[in-house]
Parts: C-alpha cells; sequence; structure tokens
RNA sequence: GGGCCCUUCGCCAAGUGGUAAGGCAACGGUUUGCAAAACCGUUAUUCCCCGGUUCGAAUCCGGGAGGGCCCUCCA
C-alpha cells in the first residue's frame, strides 16, 4: 500500500501480526454530509473488507467531531445545542454509510466523551515541553518538535512565507496550534487547569485513537485536505507525547469534485448525500467512488451517475437471468468469506468456464492486493460477468435446464458474488422504484403477453408488435426468451 | 515563495520497464418473424509535447505546456 509518510508503495505488514488497527478521520458534524465525505469511508470500508477477507483481524475505528468552533456557530444560527446539532447531523451521517454498504466500522467515538483522555495528553505535553499555556488556551510549540512537517514534507519557515490567515498574538510561533481553547461566556466548555474550555481540532483523534487502538496503529486514514494541518499536527504531538511512532501507514483519498473545483461545504458547491439517495441508487454511488483510484480526484456528476446506472442494468439482468434459470437468488448464495489459495489457484484446473472464472477472480484480488485498485477490481467484475453471460449462451442451460450446467453456473456466480463482495458491491437485491408493480398490472401484464403470444403463433405479427409497441411507449420492455416472454419497466 | 499530484480512445478509467484492462457511447455480425437481451468483432501502432537512459518506456531521468490540491475552515 501507498504510504504518504514514505511517498512510496510498501508491503504491508503490521504491528502485531495478524491484527490490524485502522483509524479513519470522520468528520465534524454540523452540516449534513456530502457525498465526497463518503469517499473515505467507501474505501477504508473496502480496505478493511480486504483485509479480514486476506485473514487479518481488523479494528476499524472513525471518529465523530462533536465540539468545534463550526457546532458552535451552527448551534447560534439555528438557535438549538451543540448536542442536539451533533446528534442531527451525526445520524444523517450514520444513515449515509449504511446507504452505501458501508458496515465495516466498528466503533464511532465521539470527541466529547473523551475530555479527560484529551486532558491528560495536555498535561503530559505541557510536561514534556512541548505544550504552553497562553491566555486561557494551550498551544503546541512547533518549534520543540525537530520532526514537525515530516508527514507533507514541509519547512516550517517556508510554509510561513505562504501563510494566509492571521498569527495570534497568544503563539510563540506562527505554526502553534491550539489543544485547548478557553471558552467565551456561553460556549460550552469543559474544566481543566487551563480554565474552562474546550479541546482543539487535532487532539481527539489522537487521544482518542490511543484510547482505541493503542499505539502505535497501523493504518491511519482520512482525505487528503486532512494531510495537512490536520494529520501533521496530530503526528507531531502524538509522537511527543508517546516518545515513539503514533502511525505506521498513512492513507489518504483523494477528494471529490464537482465542475473541477473541489467538492466541499465552506465552496458550497456541495451535493448532499440524504439528497442524492432519494434520486439514485446507492449501489451507483459506491460504483462511482470505487471506479477510479482512491488517490485519483474523482469528479462528481449526475450524468456519471446515470451513465453507471445502465451499467449496472447489466449485472442487474444476469441477477435476474440466474434466478430464471437456477432457481436460486444471487443475493442468497454462500461465499466463503475469507482467502481460499486453493480456490484462486486457476492452474489447477482445466481450460473452460471454471478455469476463466478462477482466473479473472484471482486478477481481482491482485487488483486489490496492489495498494487497492478498486478501479481495477471492477474492470475483473465485467470481464466475469461476460464470461458468465456467455457461460448461459454457449450452454444453452436457459433452454435445457442441464443440471450440470446449473451447477457450474451458480458455482462461477458464487465466485464472482466474493469478488464482488470484497468491493461492498451488489449485497442486496435492488428493488427497483416499488409501488407502481401491484397484483392488478401483474395480471394485465400476463394477459397481454398471453394475447401476443396468440398473436404471434397465428403468424399475426402486426398485432403482436402492436401490443409490444404499445408497452413500449409507457416504458415497458418485452422479452422474448427461450422459457417466455418476460417484461421489465425501462 | 514552498510542498504534493495529475495529463492514457468521443467520455469515464486500469496500467509504475516487456510491447495498451474494463465501462459508457458508436458501428458491424450471431440470434430473433421483427425486436429486446446476451454473445462475438471493430473503434488509441499509441499513452500532452521535446529530448535522454535502455535490447525494450505510457511506465525511469531532464526540459517544456496544461490542470488540480495544500501552506492552519475542510473528508
Amino acid at each position: 500500500m501507498y504510504n504518504t509518510l514514505t511517498r512510496r508503495k510498501e508491503p504491508f505488514v503490521p504491528v502485531h501480526p495478524g491484527r490490524v488497527g485502522m483509524y479513519v478521520c470522520g468528520p465534524t458534524v454540523y452540516k449534513p454530509s456530502h457525498v465526497g465525505h463518503m469517499v473515505g469511508p467507501v474505501i477504508f470500508d473496502t480496505v478493511k473488507r480486504f483485509l479480514a477477507w486476506v485473514g487479518f483481524e481488523v479494528k476499524f475505528v472513525v471518529n465523530i467531531t462533536d465540539i468545534d468552533d463550526k457546532l458552535i456557530i451552527e448551534a447560534t444560527k439555528q438557535n438549538c445545542t451543540v448536542p442536539e446539532i451533533a446528534e442531527r447531523v451525526t445520524t444523517d451521517y450514520l444513515a449515509c454509510l449504511k446507504a452505501l454498504g458501508v458496515h465495516s466500522i466498528d466503533l464511532f467515538p465521539k470527541a466529547t466523551d473523551h475530555i479527560p483522555e484529551i486532558r491528560a495528553m495536555i498535561e503530559s505535553l505541557i510536561g514534556k515541553g512541548h505544550a504552553y499555556p497562553s491566555c486561557g488556551d494551550v498551544y503546541f510549540d512547533v518549534s520543540s518538535d525537530a520532526d514537525y512537517g515530516k508527514l507533507c514534507n514541509r519547512d516550517p519557515e517556508q510554509m510561513e512565507a505562504g501563510i494566509r490567515v492571521e498569527v495570534s498574538e497568544r503563539k510563540k510561533n506562527p505554526g502553534d496550534f491550539a489543544l485547548w481553547k478557553g471558552a467565551k461566556p456561553g460556549e460550552p466548555s469543559w474544566p481543566s487547569p487551563w480554565g474552562a474550555g474546550r479541546p482543539g481540532w487535532h487532539i481527539e483523534c489522537s487521544a482518542m485513537s490511543f484510547k482505541w487502538l493503542g499505539a502505535p496503529i497501523d493504518i491511519h486514514g482520512g482525505g487528503l485536505d486532512l494531510q495537512f494541518p490536520h494529520h501533521e499536527n496530530e503526528l507531531a504531538q502524538s509522537e511527543c507525547h508517546l516518545g515513539h511512532p503514533f502511525t505506521k501507514y498513512w492513507m489518504h483519498n483523494g477528494l471529490m469534485k464537482t465542475g473541477d473545483k473541489k467538492m466541499s461545504k465552506s465552496e458550497g458547491n456541495e451535493v448532499v448525500v440524504s439528497a442524492l439517495l432519494k434520486r439514485f441508487q446507492s449501489e451507483a454511488i459506491r460504483y462511482l467512488l470505487l471506479s477510479s483510484h482512491y488517490r485519483s480526484p474523482i469528479e462528481f456528476s449526475e450524468a456519471r451517475l446515470l451513465e453507471i446506472g445502465r451499467t449496472l442494468e447489466g449485472f442487474q439482468r444476469f441477477f435476474e437471468l440466474f434466478k430464471r434459470v437456477t432457481k436460486a437468488s444471487f443475493h442468497e448464495l454462500k461465499t466463503m468469506g475469507h482467502r481460499d489459495p486453493d480456490r484462486f489457484n486457476p492452474s489447477s484446473l482445466e481450460d473452460g468456464f471454471s478455469r476463466d472464472m478462477v482466473s479473472l477472480a484471482a486478477g481481482l484480488v491482485e487488483c486489490l492486493a496492489d495498494d487497492f485498485n478498486t478501479g481495477g477490481a471492477i474492470g475483473s467484475l465485467h470481464e466475469m460477468l461476460t464470461r458468465l453471460n456467455r457461460f448461459v449462451a454457449e450452454s444453452r442451460v436457459e433452454e435445457t435446464a442441464d443440471s450440470g450446467n446449473i451447477t457450474q453456473l451458480i458455482e462461477g456466480a458464487t465466485l464472482f458474488r466474493e469478488c464482488a463482495l470484497l468491493l461492498g458491491l451488489f449485497e442486496e437485491s435492488v428493488q427497483k422504484d416499488p409501488g407502481e408493480k401491484t397484483e392488478l398490472v401483474d395480471a394485465l401484464m400476463t394477459l397481454l403477453i398471453e394475447l401476443r403470444a396468440q398473436s404471434r403463433q397465428a403468424k399475426n405479427f402486426a398485432m403482436a408488435d402492436h401490443i409490444r409497441k404499445g408497452l413500449t411507449s409507457l416504458d415497458i420492455v418485452l422479452e422474448d426468451r427461450p422459457g417466455g416472454t418476460i417484461w421489465r419497466q425501462s
């Protein structure tokens, strides 16, 4: 995997054999999640799926930052309390994750539940000479850390030249950052040796990651925009506190763009997930996020989502075909759920369908093993789909219902499902716009299909085509399959 | 001023020294009464440009052009 700290790909060797601790920076919960917030969770969910499948025991933690200046401002604006905002936005965030198939996060610790740990860490940093109280605040002293800037490869002096915010009088060096912020009247606060206040922005992640994952942890992830200052500062304060490394592998995902600009709450160009989910299937959103490499920027557009919708229909049709032929539901196929080297070894098989499927699956695994190349893996998924469809066509299993072929088809589809689940795709069957399809519609369709079948039998193709064209104008497509005519809404 | 990164078919996109995956779109073919779906085939002798290294480069090095992100709000 690519490690931001070393700026190159490295073999993944966890700190403790067999176990992996992964911490990903979650949201500051002051505004509903936009699609950009989903990139990291979906990527790291996939990372965990893969690592777990390979055999590691993975603990995956995503924090919720529920106290911050932004929350205080938002609460004032909405005339409610900070916890109310935090609660509401957190609920939205969790619902979005669930919709996108992000199920692998083990814990969502909240900053406000870790004030004692945060205070203790600040005390330790002051004790070691890395931090100093100043007018009710406490700052981290950047000049006390010789390594400062190592994550982002930056020289503190050079950074001053590009500084674009006012430097507070309370700081010793312009690069110093707040560990603790004294409260102004009316602001939410907690007692501390430096006066009532709240934690600064970066300290909560350090404190929570130590508490829930220990140190050093294996993987620390987040968006590219967190690299500086958030992660640089986390790294500095953590290593000064610990006296040893904080994180072995740093992973950063690319940012989402709209119209060539970064999507962000402050740009005001964000596409809110909950609204998007009303108009597009969640699967298409997940597919979009996984279709390019996680370190690249992703351009968001509805046109692209629509295109992916067409792509997904091809998979959907296969699942329906699979059910018609095997009488089994693709979404209920039992997979192994872990790596079995024998099953991913094509050389042990004779030429043919099974061998092709295994070799495509092995290719997919190789993609994921190479810095989580989900785009390449999706390519393999498409090739597997084509191979499955080709098998159905060549074996004529739809007409013959040959039991040997059915067994092979089920095996192939099971392998495909195992691969798709590594990406979190096709987990559940997609119900297409329910409500339209009622018993009455079903009965009427059966009648029309029967009438058309009779017309065709009588060679009255004009009538048969009239029926089909009429249905087409109602967005209903008929397909004459070997086992009879089927219909679907387009 | 400094740091990081990107540029591959009409669009999206994989590929990190061994001779260009995949998707969408388009066009042929098989199939079909005709369709639909599916399958097969075609669509980049070429990877922003110019040099260099190498038996061999989209991949490495140097230079140039264009674009993005970051330098204390951000996933």
